[in-house]
Formats: C-alpha cells, structure tokens, sequence
DNA sequence: TCCTAAGCGAGACGGTACGTCTTGTCTTCCA
DNA sequence: TGGAAGACAAGACGTACCGTCTCGCTTAGGA
C-alpha cells in the first residue's frame, strides 16, 4: 500500500500552481525548471522526484487547463441540440468563457512547447465526439467512417477556438458559437443523412 | 546592387538539402545545427550567415514542404466540384500523394518545433479558402463570416491529414477525399443556402 | 547521566562496521552517507544523530585502523633496539602484518578524502615518538630540536608505508623493516652525537 | 600539425590564475568550478573544454607550484653539501623562501583535494632523488636500496615543511636548514658507510 | 595576370539550461 | 518515544546546444 503522504500532495500542487502562475506571466516557452522550481520554493531535486520534465509537468497539469474547454459532445452535439439552427445556450456560454480565459490560454496555443497539450485535446474530444456519435446515431447510419468524422470535427472545433483568440477578429462570442454550431450540424446531417428540415 | 554569387545559392541549397535529409532520418526537433553543418560540410558560421536559427532555415524550405500538400481550393472547392458527393479527380490524387511522402511529412506533423510551419500552412490554406469562397460566391451571400468558415475548413483539412497520417487508420485514399470532399460541401451548402439538391 | 544504552552502541557498531567493510570494498571516497545506512540498516536520521558527517564517522573508526600500524616508538626505538644494524623482532612482525593489512590500508593510504585520517595518525605518531625521545635521552641532548626530528621521523615512517603498500617495490618486510631501523638509528645517533659504535 | 592557437593558451592562463588566486583566498576545497570560470571570465563549458575536473586543473598549475619547493637534490645532496655540517646557502634560502610562500602552500598543504598533488610532489622529489643518489653515489654501493631511501627522504621533507608550516614552531629557517640537512647526512653517510668524518 | 575582397571551414568561446547527485534537515508513522 | 523511511531544500556537477567570434584558406571578378 502507498501512503498517499499529505506532503507530497502538497508539493505537487506547488509546482502546478507555480508552472500555471508562470504561463499566465510570460506563456510557456521561455519558462525554465529553475524558475518553477524558485517559484514553488522548492528544490530542483523535488521537481525532477515527482515530473520527468517541464512536459511532463505540463501534462499533468492538463485538469486546470482541459476545464477551460467547456465543449461538451455531450450537450452540444446532443440530437435535440442539432434540430434548429440555434446553439444551445451552453455552447454560448463556453465560447465566452474563452475569452476570460484568454491569458492563460492564448500562450498555450501559441507556444511551440505546448503542442502536445494541444494534441492531446484534439485527441480527446475527437473520442469523446467518435463515442458520443455512435451512442446517438450508430455507427452504421453513417455515410462517413465515424472516426474520420470525429477527428474532422475536433480539428475544426480546436482550429476556429486558435484562430479566433490569436488573430482576434470582431466576431461576438454568440456569432461565434452559431457559427460553429451550424457548421457543426451540416457535417452531421451530411453524415447520416438527416436531409433539409428546415432553411435555418 | 547585390550580385547573385553562384557560391551563396550552392551554400544555401547544400544546408537547406542537409535539412530536408536529416527531417526524414530522424525528425525535425533532434536536429541540431552543429548536425546540419556537418551533414552539408559547411562551416557553423556560415550557417548563421544565411539563417538565424533551425526554424528559420526550415521556414525557407517550406517551399519543398507545402508542395507536398497539394490541395487548391480552386479546384477542390470550384462551384462545379461541389455539384456531385464524388470528389474531384484531383483531390483523390493529393491525398495518395500524402502518402507517398509521408516520410518527410510525419515528423514534420509530429515534432514540436515544426508547429510553426504548420501554422503558417493552415493560415495560407485558410487565406486561399476565404479568397476563393469570396470570389466564387460573394461575401454577403454567406450566413457565416467568410474568414470563420474558411478557418473552420482549414483546421478541419489540417487535422485530417495529421489524423490520417499518424493514426494510420485502414482507410483508403478514394475514401478519405470522398469524405472530406463530403463534409466540405456540406459546409459550403449551408452556409450559403444551397439546399439539398440531391440525396448523395 | 546519560544511560549507556546498549542499543545506542549496538547502532555505532553496525555503522562502523558498514563503513570499514565498505572501504574494503570500494576505497573510502566514492562511499556516500546513503550507501552507509543502507549497508547497516539503519536510518538516515539516525546517522546524522551519532556522527556529523562520513569523516566524522571515519575519525571514529580509527582505532581499528590505527591499530594496524604497530609501530610503537617504546619497541622500536628503545635504546637498546638501536645498539645494532638488526631491527627488533617487533618492526619486522609489524611490517608484516601491514602486508596482511593492505586490502583495508591501501584504500585508505590512496583516497583523498581519508587524508585527515592519515595526517591523525601522523601527527599521533610524532607525539609519541617526541615523548619516548625526550624520555629516554632527554630534550637536552638532542643537536636537533626534538619535536622536529620526531616529525621528521613521523614523516618517513608513514612515506615509506605509502610508498612500499602502493609501488609494491621487490622488497620483503624484513628488507623494509632492516632499512627503517637503519635510518632511524642514524638519525638519532646524529641528534645525539653517539658516533659510529660500529660498521653496520 | 596542430596549431598552438595563442587564445587556447591565454584561456588556459586565464583559468590557472584564477584558480591559484582562488586558493590564495579562500584555500583549495571550498573553490568550485563556477568559481573559477567567473574569476577567469570563461564561460563553463570552456573550462570542461582543457581541464576535466578541478582536480585535473590543479596538476595542470603543478609548475606554479612546484616552484614553491625549491629544494633541488643537485644541490642540497650535492656531495660536496655533505661534507660539514653546515647546511649549503641555497637550502636556507629555499626555507625562507617557503614562508613567503605560505599564503599559497597553507591551503594546498592542508585541503583534503589537493592531496593529489601533494602525492606527486613527493614521488617527483623521490624520483629525483634517487636519480640523483644513483649519479652520485653509484646504486651498488648502498646497504639500503635506492628508491627506499630516496622514498624516505622525500617524505621526510615534505612532513618537515608540512609540519613546519602548519604548527608554526618557533625555529627560525636556519634551523630548519641545519637539522634538515644533519638529517640528510646522517641517513645518507649512514647508507653509503662513510663513517664519522669529523663530530659535527 | 595579378590582387583584393568576399565567402567560407574550422573550431574556440561565453552563456544558459539541463538532468543528476549528494548532503544534511525535517516530517511522518510504526513498534 | 525512539528510530526507520524517505521527502525535501540546497547547490555543485558535467553535458548539450546555442549564437558569436576570430583565424586563415580559397576563389572569383575587377584592375
């Protein structure tokens, strides 16, 4: 049996809240172990005890950062949801919660270093998209291979949130999502085939 | 005036070959200078005389590299390519030629540090898409911004080739060009209300 | 008062232990404090609580280390050792017994870390040898400042043991202890002007 | 061929003056490698480029050091010198000169690191020595090998100066020059049977 | 045809960060 | 309640690259 050890706890969450401090202050690139570990007060042996390397803490610290991405399949790829050519309200919400979000996501998206997180949320919502999809519509229905949907889906989802923090263009938050929202319903609709209900 | 200097164009070719050389060996990111000065048997200085930096270096070889993507939107986004779900000739051909070079395309997509060609290939790919969609179809005629929906298509297009080429999914060239030609009509369609003209 | 504890010793006894069989095995320097408790089964702590530091412990050990050098100025420089060019029976058993010794010496004699030990031991040495001289010829006598010649003495005597366990020279112990008995007895015959009683 | 490279050798100097100063200052342990690459103005890797170690370093200074110990066996073994009992002016001299010299050879003398060159100090002394003897004297003609006595009396003396130079008695160089060279004589005469010239 | 400036190979250099190592302290928990 | 276990801060270590720098050698292209 491991003793969880309230210490080590502790430590970790140090060096979390450090590396997440340090990327709201001058994004993640330049930071070195040494000023986490400065910054965490605590020893450069402790940081390479608990995480391989900066990565490695990074990826650990994916709860803080994932949780920005409010876009659950979920909800927003729910049958209901897909009907009209409205957004469900809570997509709207997750798209203005991006913007608050923006200091600490915008150096994530851009730095180089930071690629993997990114890859791994694309990863990540392309399951949860694939899983959602075949839960609601079954696999068979679709004139489209669902994985190759889903992953269509997430880059496309992952692209327009990049595009629209870094280049900043004048779109509201609710365009955005109506946008996102309509795009997203055409390539499902396509897929399996759901025809025209309505002109939207 | 400057003169050409045969020696400069030959120096800069031998590194930016040694590059591409070593990319395909090993990937981008393990690359360090000192090896690409090696492999091109040119001097460390001489290096920095022509480039600033690796990613320098490779941003001036993009030129080898974004070739390989052969996607025009003007020919796999033309009016007449949208009538039908059979995708253009051309478009099943870029994507058998993905696999071909997928060789020196792989570590490109996969290593950190090429994120940033990467990022200026879906931001040319997404100017190339808004021009072509504001040409063929006008500005005002879509019910969703012309730049949004060309980055939205872009990301999508981008993800889709990283998926394909690092999942190695068991689907085949005719069907991915199928289905992406697909989901981009699709999206094409409602944005600028064209009906379901046909069942596909 | 503190209580003896017989556990308190018993703990002293496995870490000296482990530290001199360590030397054997490896040489005194590259031992680290962890490399002592693990060998004794013993506690970082409870290291740290009974000695300062490995030299410390070191300087602890030295009466099983000290002891292997029998060269005790009483014998060996006795007056009536010096009467003749024979060595007494005891220098030579002594030069012997470090041969036998060597495996524990030489480790200690080589490493830079143990050279407090060895200066320890030389300055003892020269206390004694200046106390047995005083004693038996008195501080008068002497051409030679006694404390000096003892430290001249002091010297040699631990040289030649360096010298003769690390160059491993042809010579036997009784060689070695014939030659020392020589230059001593020259030498004190010189500080206190005895003469040549004989050819030698 | 390989090119001196004048700024190989001024690095060099750079690095070794650093480190004599360093010593001067604060002794040998206590000085680390970053130490000396600030006081030198050199960058780290520069230092690793020449030296692996301090250590590796300090025997590269050996002749700034060696230096110190002006007693040469041409002339304080000279046969000539060993006739009276009066010491020759060169060792006097080279006595005085070892206390100017102390600010440097106090730290080298004591500092558990620099036991390394202490070591080769000794057996260069005793190589020397023995050279000498052999020249001199002829090899056949000891009753004590050469490389014992040479090993004798190279250890005698560096004890004398350590001892001398750390206790700080109150004997004057002179005296340190004539008992040293009583010493010498004695061992010597004795090793050679040259009997008692004359009372000393 | 020479000669003179540029391009170049070679590699030393200062600097920054790395991941590892050992030390001595401090905390927790068990017997 | 003392000791084993081991987390921890501190900081030196030797390595890997970086981008800058001198140094001569080669090699045109204009005189």
């Amino acid at each position: 049996m491991t003793k969880p050890d309230r210490r080590v706890q502790r430590t970790r969450e140090l060096i979390q809240q450090a590396l997440i401090a340090l990327i709201r202050e001058r994004g993640y690139d330049p930071i070195t172990v040494q000023d986490i570990v400065d910054r965490a007060n605590v020893g450069r042996t402790t940081f390479y005890l608990h995480y391989t390397s900066k990565d490695d803490l990074f990826l650990h610290c994916h709860d803080a950062i994932l949780g920005q991405f409010q876009l659950s399949p979920h909800t927003h790829l729910a049958k209901a949801a897909l009907v009209g050519p409205e957004p469900p309200e809570a997509m709207t919400r997750a798209f203005q919660h991006l913007v608050e979000a923006r200091a600490l996501l915008t150096p994530i998206l851009q730095g180089k270093d930071s690629l993997i997180i990114l890859r791994r949320i694309r990863d990540r919502s392309a399951e949860e998209i694939a899983a959602h999809l075949r839960n609601a519509y079954g696999e068979a229905e679709s004139r489209i291979p669902l994985d190759l949907l889903a992953s269509y889906l997430a880059g496309a989802q992952i692209a327009l949130i990049q595009w629209w923090l870094e280049k900043r263009p004048p779109h509201s938050a609710e365009q955005l999502a109506q946008s996102f929202h309509r795009l997203q319903r055409a390539a499902i609709r396509d897929a399996f085939g759901l025809g025209e209900l309505e002109a939207g």
